[in-house]
DNA sequence: ATCCTGATCCTAGCAGTGCTAGATTCCTAG
DNA sequence: CTAGGAATCTAGCACTGCTAGGATCAGGAT
């Protein structure tokens, strides 16, 4: 079972045909134009086929190919240094990948962080925030504002220009105080909610 | 044509039947489940006569949910308070009706902000998050944030406790120095992006 | 070389979708 | 009471995701 059988190699790589396929005709046409048949014509099989390698269907193929994209932009945003050049890579990304990145984010219900059943790619993704902020709550703040930044742009909800401008600010408000910066820093710090350290995503 | 004809207060009437229809069934079921021919059951109408009120079908009553959906985040913004209480008003919006946010902010591609073009509900939704901030940019930051922490909760993203802990830093963030302060405060404040005042959102 | 077995693939079809042309019914104005 | 027009329904098209069943092809054993 050690060499992968030429069957098998040639199955993985119809896999990634389809999921190519479908990345592809949603950027340029839509997620509606993704289609079983349309996939399947597109790959020269017929759409059963496609059900061999997505048990759930045309759902899973939206699934992987948002896996490939948190893959993706995980690389991404590990190799893009400090806090500005993150959110640019982020909001490139969202920008130059519209239909990806609602597959990511605006599709399927599952694909949950924070969860033990988290996938690997979706956990590198966090991880890059998380060390660019040093505190998780604070992440997931950044990631929050760079995600709705990403999704109002998208759709035409915010001023087109001031796009620098938005940005420069958010930064400006999360990378001064490097250190914890509590919730709120006036005076009461009682419970802390949660262990800082050893995040477990 | 001063006083509305009976047929016509009938049809206004039936109309509002069927966005409430589409809203509920929404939040119950999902949007996949809101279909014309439930729809058309549910009021007791068979499926053309809805698209003697929405000529753009199953859209426009999506979108026509999303506009009542705006007035509606409209009000509770306006009568919300200071910046705090705004932050948790928008979350609960966001929260108590998934199905009518995710029709405002995830589905219909036109009704787009910041144009000529924007409907009046749409704006009035704005205009509180611009008075608690004082600036445009920083409310259309504000307003990423939070939609960013709604998206990203919907989909179960976010440590589902810690919700608090990360409103508290958005305030914490937003909330200190409520001048301008503008995008950088380093020393280069050369061209100035917009007219400050006077927004026509 | 022949046969068998198992995997692979395609054809055909089901139920359901959004949407619409044409016939029909109902209400209202005269 | 009747003609005209608006309102409504029936029936159907083209499309969707998905699947059961039969055909086809590969590889190994005899």
């Amino acid at each position: 079972m050690k060499a992968p059988t030429k069957a098998q190699l040639a199955r993985a790589g119809r896999r990634d045909r389809i999921v190519d396929a479908a990345r592809e005709i949603a950027e340029v046409h839509g997620w509606p134009a993704v289609t079983v048949r349309r996939l399947a014509d597109t790959i020269g099989f017929s759409q059963p086929v496609l059900y061999g390698h997505f048990p759930d269907g045309r759902d899973g193929i939206i699934r992987a190919v948002a896996l490939a994209g948190f893959a993706r932009l995980a690389e991404l945003l590990t190799s893009a240094g400090d806090l500005g050049g993150l959110c640019a890579a982020y909001l490139d990304f969202a920008r130059s990948q519209p239909a990806t990145y609602e597959a990511m984010f605006s599709m399927p219900t599952d694909l949950e962080f924070a969860r033990p059943t988290t996938p690997e790619p979706l956990r590198a993704g966090f991880r890059p925030l998380l060390s660019a902020t040093g505190d998780e709550t604070r992440a997931e703040v950044l990631w929050s504002a760079l995600h709705g930044l990403a999704d109002l742009s998208r759709h035409g909800r915010l001023r087109p220009d001031h796009e620098t401008a938005r940005v420069e600010m958010l930064i400006g408000l999360l990378g001064r105080g490097q250190g914890p910066r509590a919730p709120e820093d006036a005076g009461h710090r009682a419970r802390r909610t949660s262990r800082p350290g050893r995040g477990s995503r």
